[in-house]
DNA sequence: TTGTAGGCGTTATCAG
DNA sequence: CTGATAACGCCTACAA
């Protein structure tokens, strides 16, 4: 099928490639209202499809975001395993394409970065999830384009972030559990790395404890990593070891449910014997038997926010657009407390 | 940061810009040593990042490859939520990366085609997942690139095809059930379409059933939706309708999933009262309580199979490699069905 | 082995 | 309001 150009078209319309180009970009004021009907006749007709290539070439415009979101550990896999990524995934494609925008989802090859990309692809922007080493913040900064944060407390008025009080879900989380009569209280999660969403949250975590007047015990602490593997290693140790614990909060929903099966192959009952509450409310979160009590973040809807965000930086060319947004956060309370 | 481009290049190390493009393509062979040599440092000092927009335009190669995943029924979001898209996508993603391609994922609005998206961005080849209206597959043929289907038994030569031998999977599901003495079997399943996954299943299932001289029920054959939803619904159906049904088939592991909350809400425990098997051995079969039996089949590796097979396509341009592949499978068999 | 120059499809500048 | 025409960055005959 052989292309068909612009050329093809203004001389099918009788014009010149410069009036196609401009009525194809709305610039119709430039045009005479019948050279605009002429045009779009001939578009159709000729059903013309225009080439991004080289309008990317031409103008620097490429209409494509990345999105960039980690790796399994062996650094070979994207983390799409993560109910989360992929709910924020399908919140930043649904966003995007109906604005017109295109998405390339990739990993990020560890130690290398990400400048290449964004140079050969002329990236109009970026989203990027999770938390990386500094030196590819920095690298990021060189290319020059909108980029939007998701999960990263990093302290730079060059990156817009869509974040979440953390430090406040973890407070709600726990005080949750205390308020249900809970005092030895076990915190299960991945790696607690500084300007990351886990220190926040564990942050939260011992505040409602001072809170409570209760004692905070680095025994009770289970830092790992973000799986369903760890959190039922984690909940496997807390049934065969720790009978006076009597509540977990886990500082992921994937986690959570780890734990929960760790406890129960442990012999413990959730919620009878042991209670836990997540953080995410990921879609199996209510899945689970019985349905996962979690702190309660709309992910989809951050996906969408994000891709907003960076569409409307990059229409206003302008790195930042605004202050941090915080997303709402609130307790999904179902069935995996107990009161004591 | 302004773009160094291959004229700096080629000034640089005082060769023509002829000389650096050999290089950079690997056509050494046209070049002296010592020039390679130079060019290479020079790249390196400059830190030259070559421009995919204009490389596209100059041999339409994009190095970028279209992966489209079917969309929630209200048109608007990916299906990522599936564990079995994502893992897919996984498996991919890797496979792509490590091979200098980039992946645009994207769903397609309804209707609407493909074609467009295509011929925009050039794209080198694409995998399609999941089953479209037969106009879809005539305008994908037209933009004459070739094309992996994962998950479809369109009959047409022109497409790539990574397979399940989905038959012979229902048959080994429900000839499972049938060892354990499991004789009132129904089948909970989405829409069964004809040349789609769920149908050859669903012909295994009948399979089955008359080699071991039972009655096929119409009556135990549910059929909506792929979704966790609409098993539930139907779990909690046989649990109020059906005592005489002992053992459910879920043509996917989703699906399966939803059945045994749902049959757990109607007051019946899998196994003891009911089992259940699954299809597809996502990520959360294993984390089910209790983990799910199911037709195991190696998401991830298919994906990978599907980026491989799409990538040695382009590079003998040609359409079709070989006969369709079909990938293993074979019984995870965990907790959910009991002998009876 | 090397360099020159034309072309890929668009956009944008700048005279008419 | 319109139409040449020069970029944009790269590739590749073709010529030297």
């Amino acid at each position: 099928m052989k292309r068909v150009t612009l050329k093809d078209v203004s001389e099918r319309a009788g014009v010149s490639t410069a009036a196609v180009s401009y009525v194809l970009n709305g610039r119709e004021g430039k045009v005479s209202p019948e050279t605009v009907d002429k045009v779009h006749s001939a578009v159709k007709e000729l059903n013309y499809i225009p080439d991004f290539s080289a309008r990317s070439l031409a103008n620097n415009k490429s209409k494509l975001i990345g999105v960039v979101i980690p790796q399994t550990e062996d650094q070979s896999q994207l983390l799409l395993q993560n109910p989360f990524y992929s709910e924020l995934v399908c919140g930043i494609e649904g966003k995007l394409r109906q604005s017109g925008y295109h998405m390339i989802l990739s990993g990020v090859d560890k130690g290398a970065g990400y400048l290449d990309t964004s140079m050969q692809r002329n990236l109009d922007g970026a989203i990027i999830m999770g938390i990386y080493q500094e030196s590819f913040y920095e690298e990021l900064k060189k290319v020059s384009m909108p980029i939007v944060l998701i999960d990263s407390y990093i302290n730079d008025s060059y990156f817009n972030v869509i974040g979440l009080d953390d430090e406040e879900g973890g407070y709600l989380a726990v005080k949750h559990l205390i308020d249900n009569g809970h005092v030895n209280i076990a915190l299960v999660t991945g790696m607690i790395r500084k300007d990351g969403v886990i220190e926040k949250r564990f942050l939260g975590y011992k505040r409602a404890l001072k809170e409570a007047n209760l004692f905070y015990n680095a025994d009770y602490v289970f830092e790992h990593s973000v799986s369903y593997e760890y959190g039922e290693q984690a909940g496997r140790i807390i049934a065969d070891k720790h009978p006076e614990i009597t509540a977990v909060f886990a500082t992921s929903d994937l986690v959570a449910l780890g734990v929960m099966r760790g406890l129960s192959e442990g012999g413990r009952k959730v919620p009878y014997d042991v209670s836990i509450i997540g953080f995410d409310d990921i879609f199996y979160a209510r899945m689970s038997t019985p349905p996962l009590t979690t702190v309660k973040q709309n992910i989809t809807a951050r996906g969408a926010m994000a891709a907003e965000r960076l569409l409307s930086a990059i229409q206003n060319a302008e790195h930042r657009t605004d202050q941090p947004i915080l997303m709402p956060l609130e307790l999904a309370v179902r069935q995996t407390v107990r009161k004591l």
